[in-house]
DNA sequence: ATGAAAGCGCTAACAG
DNA sequence: CTGTTAGCGCTTTCAT
């Protein structure tokens, strides 16, 4: 058994067998299985037959090579562990299964330069791109678009690229959760932010901010937007003598609850704590975490039917703007500042 | 310019630009690419000039065609929306993209028929296939492993194929919740199972059983292993008259804990509650949730180095057992039976 | 050590 | 509607 055979556990069965074996040419075969032009019938139920009988397998990097294009697309997200990329990434795989592509996953570890070198070995690799919350700069974003590579957006909006986008209108869902906080009696709050170079953390504190005009006192304290915290987050946020803290996301409002926890500081008692995104677990804590959902699912449905509109070669489109909505739970009581 | 350019967003620079713009054979620049065989400095130098300055990048597809192997491996995980199987995922994205190989995701839904599908459809076109959790019959599992399929199974030991395996000692761990239980007090007990046709399913509950043989009373609860419980468990619960419920992950026992924190049934006071897996976020709950570490990064590079040794033609090896240590966290506490 | 040339398995003109 | 044939870009003998 040659050493090629054995990589794909048999003896590969190829075009040219199936061809022989139903007494018909390649082409014939190719087209039977493409489904490119129409062949007679019973001819057509020959090369099925004879497809099925020898287990043919078509050899996808022989049909790339052919066709110029992989039936592969890419991901590529900040961080693998993050549960908020989940159900992303869960929608573009149904969608892409269902259309017969596969889904090749990358992590940029949230480097903006990591990310571009990673596109950059993705590009000849796959059909589109998918970039989540990416961070690289906008030249490159629109470098890329520029350069015709199939890209959709999710959660970065970049007005000076042409790419595709579906986002989360991150700045009103801050207003949202700033208004409620306001409607408790929270005058004094804190914004702990994720990574600033981030669209999303950039959106969500403009949103904050906003609330400056209605009287609100909005302090910035930087975070990570992960479940590792500052040690001395708890030491800071008394400082600054806030009644209530709106965090980046609800991973690092569970990190943050968990921290004052341990401090035996009391949530929503002495201080309301806010999330971002509702991760499936959000409902689960104790106390159940007040946030405004991110609408994953459809974001996930929207950023597909984008891929999939490029990959028919229609034009991008408008960014899609998608609004979250605010939930209200245990995590936020009224103020008692 | 051309359909197959476009796609790529320019035309395509082939190793024959390079080889034409370094006055050199193709040969002879695959050949210091690949670095295959010895090549003069200086013209190997005047090749690696012509890549920088063209910026060519191989074509993978081609390459793949004519070495007969991809540079793709595999993942198929039960559910794309299980934190667990990031944790997974993330440590042999790592030693892949540093290998040089690049990560197909797929999404079997848990379902053993969907699975064997995939792995069919999957083998054809990576270099090899990492099964988490598999729940495909023994046979499937046999089958590959005697087709040469280069596999490597995470959390399921089949003593009838020749797979290359690395698990959890689930049974083990249970028993270490159960110990730890007992200690306690707790002597009725229930377990809150997950999909009974997983191996660790069983491990699991066969772990349980054996504290049987301490005198503890155990029962078993079915469940789903996700977020989504019955809405009657706590009546089932009650009904069971236990003192105490190990569930079958996090997961289960976080959802668990919030059906119970909404009828008002305290945890640990009333009943205590524990895990298994240790996701990151279950130290951060209220109360932080008992558990027994699943140790998913050792797992993951366990994983990876068992599929680099195959890639390497070495011959597959005993079964790889790992440890799980118990954390003793808040949602366990005396019995009040 | 290097080049010429033969494919890898498939698709897509191009003929018929 | 079907067959023949020429590549797709790369690796790899086989010569030299």
């Amino acid at each position: 058994m040659s050493e090629r055979a054995r990589r794909h556990g048999r003896d590969a069965v190829t075009i040219r067998d199936v061809a022989g074996h139903a007494g018909v040419s390649t082409a014939t075969v190719s087209r039977v299985l493409a489904g490119t032009r129409p062949v007679r019938r019973d001819i057509a139920d020959r090369v099925v037959a004879s497809v099925a009988a020898l287990g043919y397998r078509p050899n996808p990097a022989a049909r790339a090579l052919s066709s110029g294009t992989l039936a592969h697309l890419a991901v590529v997200v900040p961080s693998l562990t993050n549960p908020y990329f989940y159900e992303i990434v869960d929608q573009l795989n149904s969608g892409a299964t269902a259309a017969g592509f596969r889904l090749l996953v990358a992590d940029s570890g949230g480097d903006p330069e990591a990310e571009w070198r990673v596109v950059g070995d993705l590009r000849s690799q796959v059909a589109g791109i998918f970039l989540l919350s990416p961070r690289m700069a906008a030249g490159h974003l629109r470098q890329l678009a520029d350069e015709q590579v199939r890209l959709v957006l999710v959660n970065r909006v970049e007005p000076s690229s042409t790419a595709a986008t579906v986002a989360v209108d991150n700045a009103r869902a801050a207003m949202r959760i700033a208004a409620h906080l306001l409607e408790l009696g929270h005058r004094r709050i804190a914004y702990l932010g994720g990574q600033s170079d981030a669209w999303q953390d950039q959106e969500r504190w403009r949103g904050f901010q906003a609330a400056a005009e209605f009287g609100m006192i909005v302090t910035r304290l930087e975070g990570s937007g992960t479940l590792d915290v500052d040690d001395q987050i708890v030491e800071r946020l008394l400082a600054a003598d806030v009644t209530a803290v709106a965090c980046f996301n609800d991973l690092s409002a569970i990190a943050l609850i968990g921290q004052l926890r341990d401090r035996g500081v009391s949530v929503p008692g002495q201080l309301s704590i806010t999330g971002f995104d509702d991760i499936p677990i959000a409902r689960f804590l104790t106390p159940a975490l007040t946030t405004v959902n991110s609408p994953t699912v459809e974001l996930g449905e929207r950023a597909w039917s984008l891929m999939e509109q490029q990959l028919r070669h229609d034009v991008p489109l408008e960014p899609v703007m998608l609004e979250a909505d605010l939930l209200l739970r245990g995590s936020t009581g009224p103020s008692v500042g």
